[in-house]
DNA sequence: CGTTTTTGACCGGCGC
DNA sequence: GCGCCGGTCAAAAACG
């Protein structure tokens, strides 16, 4: 701001300058010109004078013209030469104003990359194809399993997936990797980076493959950069409508708090799918856009997950193998440089939370994204405007707000009706997610030179582990689907 | 009556 | 040492 301020100054400082040189210039130019005038006028009176009072001054004042006519062309000349001086001088101005305003945005750009680096969050959108049309995300998904299906001998009896049925319109899905780095430096470690990272991301992938190979045929990276004493977290964000995003697992509320800024309330939620699972969960309303549910996982199951558990376990797993990926990255913020081991048999739905070094893991706020991995499941591009709840009661139920969401109506309706949250319909889960269509073809732009965008869509585990989600949420939409039909 | 939710109390880490 | 704050506990209430 201040820079900016003073920028600001330096440029009125400047023009001003400039002004009042001209205004100087102009000022001298008239005031030549006056004198000009006025000799001329003064000559004629006295020549006129002079012819008529003696004849003898004649030659005195033509010899008085001729003097004063060499001094008005030397004034002339001089007049000249400050004119050329002073358009140099412009010139002068002119290209230190453009430096300036060069170095301004070099500045504005390196402050930038800066703040990206540090929010360094990785976004994996799962969108409704219906929502907008458009070729990114859907030709990305395309992409996906048309390479899985051709290319890719496939350990994965995804038996969900029918290569021929399935359309990119018929799934409705799509998914788009979005990472935010800082780009010039990418481009200047193009060559070198690249190959360090893809050579980084093989070697712990082999590494970890052989420890974590999944049944599913998911591999999970992400045990690798867990810190001790530091439970995996991600958060989830998503537009849900429903008091709780349903992730297919059983959650049982233990506790509510109502965190510092946020006035949303933070749920609490344990899984109540095994006896002793760990896996903690906590909800809470993004405050920004109150249509966003922040879902903060916390833990590693140790109890095989119901389909729709491992449908964001995978994508998480993804999401963390990304993590590992960027970990490699010199450049990259995330701290972690330990491991942490996992007895889970079945599905590592690990998640991570990349934390700042001195922080507490329990001083993590769900709201704030640059604090680790965040699955985005919004449309940004549409976010609504900033909705609040009345701050006069703790619990959304006892808001009076007019911008009252559905989810709020239904929380008790739901809580009522079914036993378990993880009854509440999956549709929940992806029905409100929209497409970015623009902001997937813009990022396929900006990140063409985007070594770990490149390295993630181009390893076939991802892609298993994208197609597995994606396969899972769709056996679980039908399945809902069918429940729903044969309910109403 | 069993299960789940609510909610105030409690605990422990952290900063001042 | 004290207060703040996030997280958890557990008794009471609500629900099916």
């Amino acid at each position: 701001m201040g820079r900016e301020e003073e920028s600001k100054n330096m440029e009125i400082n400047l023009s001003l300058k400039i002004d009042s040189d001209d205004d100087e210039q102009g000022e001298e130019v008239e005031d030549h010109d006056q004198v000009k005038a006025d000799d001329e006028k003064e000559e004629v009176h006295e020549a006129t004078a002079g012819e008529i009072e003696d004849d003898s001054s004649v030659i005195q004042l033509s010899l008085q013209d001729n003097t004063k006519t060499k001094e008005l062309s030397a004034l002339e000349m001089e007049m000249e030469s400050m004119k050329e001086e002073n358009k140099v001088l412009r010139k002068v101005v002119e290209q230190t104003m453009k430096d300036y305003y060069d170095l301004q945005t070099k500045f504005s750009v390196i402050q930038e990359n800066n703040i990206k680096r540090k929010d360094h969050t990785l976004s994996l959108s799962l969108q409704d194809n219906n929502a907008t049309s458009g070729e990114g995300p859907s030709r990305l998904i395309h992409e996906i399993f048309s390479e899985k299906f051709e290319r890719t001998p496939s350990p994965l009896p995804l038996n969900n997936i029918d290569h021929d049925s399935i359309s990119e319109s018929d799934l409705g899905l799509s998914l788009r990797l979005q990472t935010r780095t800082c780009e010039k430096d990418i481009e200047e470690n193009k060559e070198a980076g690249k190959r360090e990272q893809l050579a980084s991301f093989e070697t712990v992938q082999n590494k970890f493959q052989r420890v974590h190979e999944l049944p599913a045929g998911i591999t999970t990276h992400a045990a690798a950069y867990t810190p001790p004493n530091r439970k995996a977290r991600v958060s989830v964000r998503a537009r849900c409508e429903t008091a709780t995003m349903n992730d297919g697992c059983q959650w049982r509320k233990y506790g509510q708090k109502i965190a510092k800024g946020n006035p949303c309330p933070r749920a609490y939620y344990r899984c109540t799918v095994a006896t002793g699972c760990p896996v903690r969960k906590q909800v809470q309303r993004c405050i920004d856009d109150m249509s966003i549910l922040i879902t903060t996982y916390e833990g590693t199951h140790n109890h095989p997950l119901p389909v729709g558990a491992t449908a964001m376990a995978s994508t998480a797993s993804a999401a963390t193998s990304f993590m590992l990926l960027d970990s490699s990255n010199p450049n990259s913020d995330y701290g972690y440089t330990t491991q942490q081991t996992f007895n889970n048999p079945y599905i590592n739905n690990t998640f991570h939370h990349p934390l700042n070094q001195s922080s507490n893991i329990r001083n993590i706020n769900p709201n704030d994204p640059s604090q680790g991995i965040v699955l985005d499941l919004t449309n940004n591009n549409n976010l609504h405007e900033p909705r609040r709840f009345s701050t006069a009661g703790s619990s959304s139920s006892t808001s009076t707000d007019q911008h009252n969401f559905s989810w709020m109506q239904n929380k008790y309706n739901q809580q009522s009706s079914t036993s378990s949250s993880a009854n509440i319909a999956m549709n929940s889960f992806y029905k409100p997610l929209e497409i970015h269509d623009r902001s997937w073809k813009r990022d396929q732009e900006s990140n063409n030179n985007n070594n770990n965008v490149t390295a993630i869509a181009s390893d076939p585990k991802f892609r298993l582990a994208v197609a597995a989600a994606i396969s899972s949420l769709m056996n679980k939409e039908s399945n809902n689907t069918t429940t729903n039909g044969s309910n109403n």
